[in-house]
DNA sequence: CAACTGTAGTTGAGAGCTCATCTATTCCGC
DNA sequence: GCGGAATAGATGAGCTCTCAACTACAGTTG
């Protein structure tokens, strides 16, 4: 009855086979998936930028940044670290680096490639950061749950990993 | 070692006590919990933009409204229904007003009030849309999960959407 | 080493979202 | 029934993301 696929499927097959419309069950679990998924990203990116001034996103490529040595990647890697397109990326940098938190700088294999580059600024804006980060997703996340629902959290999202990941 | 609050904690408490950093099995929780639900959403959104020309979060309004006895509804209900703002429904009716798929009509019980009003358009062009959708959920989502997947699923969407959800 | 092809990254226009603000209407107490 | 508070919704500026060019360099082939 609540559902994305509720529409009635027409009898007649009209193109591409009949729809594998989901069943009450599935729409259900789908629905409690795409729910909840948008409500906890939504409420720790909100919480992550109403406390730091930092959207998860940027906050994302602040991380990535951090766990190089040298603090530093070519923009290409790290806009797969932070599943961003270049594109995406790019503009990031450009107001990350307005902000003083990160640098551009040629990279010296490649004449193409700019190397991103973590200023102090930038690694001192994440630690005062993360701490308020991860309390959001203690709180909304696994406070929440058993251990036995982290686990299976953990194995639903590797799953999905396998057939939707690049890596 | 790849997390989003791997930096080092700091031992004098600074303020708010010492945070409560992830474990290595929670970190890897997290990470595979995050990773799936951005690609897949992304996922799910893209083809159906590819296919048909409207957002997921579009079909959701429309989908909505669908449902509804007469296909119409308050406006505050409708964004409450799709996890919007006001706001963002309000730009988002009226885009969708351009296409002809919804129009406006003031609410009879209540000056103040609209009611968004499916068309027989935009009736058509959500069954249009339905079973490629459908398709995108059963490929990305469904036919990569056991039954007992699913089931977690269900029951870790609806644990968190009891402490999340609004309704 | 000249021409082609591929790769890295940037840019700008346009779409969507957020936030603050604004208008119109209803509700409530007196 | 009047005045103030609350509610419904719209609007516009500013930011972010996408998509389609576009520039610049690298690698490859003759």
């Amino acid at each position: 009855m609540t559902s994305d696929v509720s529409l009635a499927p027409r009898d007649a097959g009209s193109g591409a086979g009949e729809p594998r419309w989901l069943d009450a069950e599935e729409q259900q679990a789908w629905r409690a998936w795409l729910y909840s998924a948008q409500l906890l990203l939504d409420r720790l990116d909100r919480e992550l930028i109403h406390a730091t001034g930092i959207s998860h996103a940027y906050y994302e490529v602040l991380v990535a940044l951090s766990e190089t040595e040298g603090r530093m990647m070519r923009m290409s890697e790290l806009a797969d670290r932070c599943l961003s397109s270049r594109s995406r990326l790019s503009h990031a940098v450009s107001r990350l680096e307005e902000r003083g938190w990160v640098r551009r700088q040629v990279c010296p294999e490649d004449g193409r490639g700019q190397l991103a580059v973590l200023t102090d600024d930038g690694f001192a804006a994440l630690e005062a950061a993360a701490p308020v980060h991860v309390e959001s997703v203690r709180t909304h996340l696994f406070d929440q749950l058993s251990p036995e629902q982290v686990a299976a959290m953990r194995d639903l999202g590797e799953t999905l990993l396998r057939h939707l990941g690049p890596r």
